[in-house]
RNA sequence: GGGCUCGUAGUGUAGUGGUUAUCACGCCUCCCUGUCACGGAGGAGAUCACCGGUUCAAGUCCGGCCGGGCCCGCCA
């Protein structure tokens, strides 16, 4: 018999169907006794009364592989609506182990427990509610290609594996490549940059490698970038603009299409700027506000201290009504080699995305003409003859518009947006200092 | 890399230096005809992370070690 989805069960009511999926919850009761059914699209219970066919499921633990064929039956005591009875069991595959989890309860996502919600991630991920969070990110990255493709970008894919040279910033993996080093990449930046010489806007959603040992909340060793380049700018306002637009599009959308899984794992309400501007404030105002209300001086930092994060946006979402916020024009000092500076104003074009107290994007304005470009890297101390640049460069030497981009961090903007406290929980196998398994 | 903190059945937990280490869920057996975190009765399951020390006596105190977590630095 063809296969019937769970949640068509409702639109067959009389009918004899089977359903196929895995043994979700046994509920035995002597005579009565329910077994829901789980599949691709949600679960369905089914009513079994038959002792023959109970015993089929004798000593077979949850996630054994049914197949349950039974008339459709409305009942309003049923979930859905509808059930099956009169089911006939066949067993597909047995699980005969115990579970190490209880797949139908709560999974807790406390600090303290993340070990085990790792460790146990093979079966966790059959939780419903744990599913959400998965889905959820799926449509994000979705989202995030509808609106571009809509404004133009051409989604690009490079390669992770590079000569030892490479941006700078945080540390990379190394590794034996037929017996020369090679790097894993910290981000598409060089590519990005190359490819606003062909198509002027691409982006990328791929993963990125960070050998820093940061043992935090928001850190990963392997993560999830999207990388963005747009070339023909004005100037830096129109890329804050753009990825402001953007952000708040993709964040519109998943709260429309997602309002009950996110209301059921505990998202905040969504506040988003009236007039669709996300608001900012350079890091000087940040520092000084942040002085002021806390007493705590921060003016000699060059960046913002996670804190500043922190207030910066609870001051936007009080005050301004808005869960994003940018912080703008790093201190020179802070300002890579590929940023465009701005001398006489001692800053950096380049701002931090912030939602909810994280920083979730960098988002810069690049320096584009050659010759400043191989003076700015003679000043970082970085041989413009190497391998790992010379390709890079022929891009600026041939001709690159005035571009900038963002670099986005998706797991961080999943966590964000459901309002997990880890970025690990918004990843299916996260990658950390201590963890490279499941 | 620095600071703080936590390791007790499969999971989550209680545990003032002093009998047989608490409770809940899960698991096993039995009962149960409308459950939906079903309910009831009974049962099994823990070298209290590991190594050493103090003590008549250590899950508990001390030292070491291994493994987590949180914060900072750095970053998406």
């Amino acid at each position: 018999m063809t296969r019937t989805l769970t949640r068509e069960l409702a639109s067959k009511i009389g009918q004899t169907v089977t359903i196929n999926g895995w043994l979700h919850k046994k509920r035995l009761m002597g005579g009565l006794n329910f077994i829901t059914l789980r599949d691709r699209s949600g679960v369905a219970q089914t009513l079994i009364e038959d002792k023959d066919e109970i015993e089929k499921l004798r000593g077979l633990h949850i996630g054994t592989v049914l197949a349950l064929t039974g008339t459709v039956v409305a009942d309003d005591r049923a979930p859905g609506g509808a059930e099956l009875h009169d089911v006939k069991v066949v067993v597909e595959v047995s699980v005969t182990d115990e579970p190490l989890i209880e797949v139908d309860k709560p999974i807790s996502h406390k600090s303290e427990h993340l070990e085990t919600l790792f460790d146990t991630r093979v079966l966790n991920i059959r939780n419903l509610q744990e599913q959400k969070i998965f889905k959820i990110r799926a449509d994000l990255t979705y989202y995030i290609r509808e609106f571009l493709r809509g404004q133009e970008f051409v989604e690009i894919d490079t390669p992770k594996l590079l000569a030892e040279a490479t941006e700078g910033g945080s540390e990379v993996f190394k590794l034996d490549y037929f017996g020369k080093t090679a790097t894993l990449a910290q981000s598409p930046q060089f590519f990005k940059q190359i490819m606003v010489g062909a198509y002027e806007r691409v982006f990328e959603i791929g993963h990125s490698y960070r050998a820093e040992p940061s043992a935090t909340t928001r850190h990963l060793t392997e993560l999830t970038m999207l990388d963005i380049e747009m070339g023909f700018v004005e100037g830096h306002d129109e890329v804050l603009d753009m990825v402001g637009s953007m952000t708040q599009y993709v964040l519109k959308r998943v709260y429309e299409e997602h309002a009950d899984d996110l209301k059921s794992l505990n998202a905040p309400e969504l506040k988003l700027p009236e007039d669709g501007k996300v608001p900012r404030f350079t890091i000087a105002q940040i520092h000084e506000m942040y002085t002021k209300a806390t007493k705590t001086d921060t003016t000699q930092e060059k960046d913002l201290i996670p804190d500043e994060e922190r207030w910066i946006s609870d001051y936007a979402r009080k005050q301004l009504g808005t869960d994003l916020v940018y912080a703008v024009r790093f201190p020179i000092e802070a300002g890579k080699f590929y940023h465009k500076l701005d001398v006489e104003d001692g800053t950096v074009l380049w701002g931090d995305l912030l939602l909810r107290g994280l920083e979730v994007a960098t988002v810069p304005l690049r320096e584009n003409n050659y010759e400043k470009m191989l003076e700015q890297m003679k000043k970082a101390g970085l041989d413009v003859e190497h391998e790992g640049f010379k390709y890079y460069l022929q891009a600026f030497k041939y001709g690159l518009p005035k571009h900038g981009g963002c670099g986005f961090g998706v797991d961080r903007l999943v966590q964000k947006t459901i309002g997990l406290a880890n970025v690990k929980e918004a990843c299916l196998f996260p990658r950390d200092i201590n963890r490279l398994t499941p």
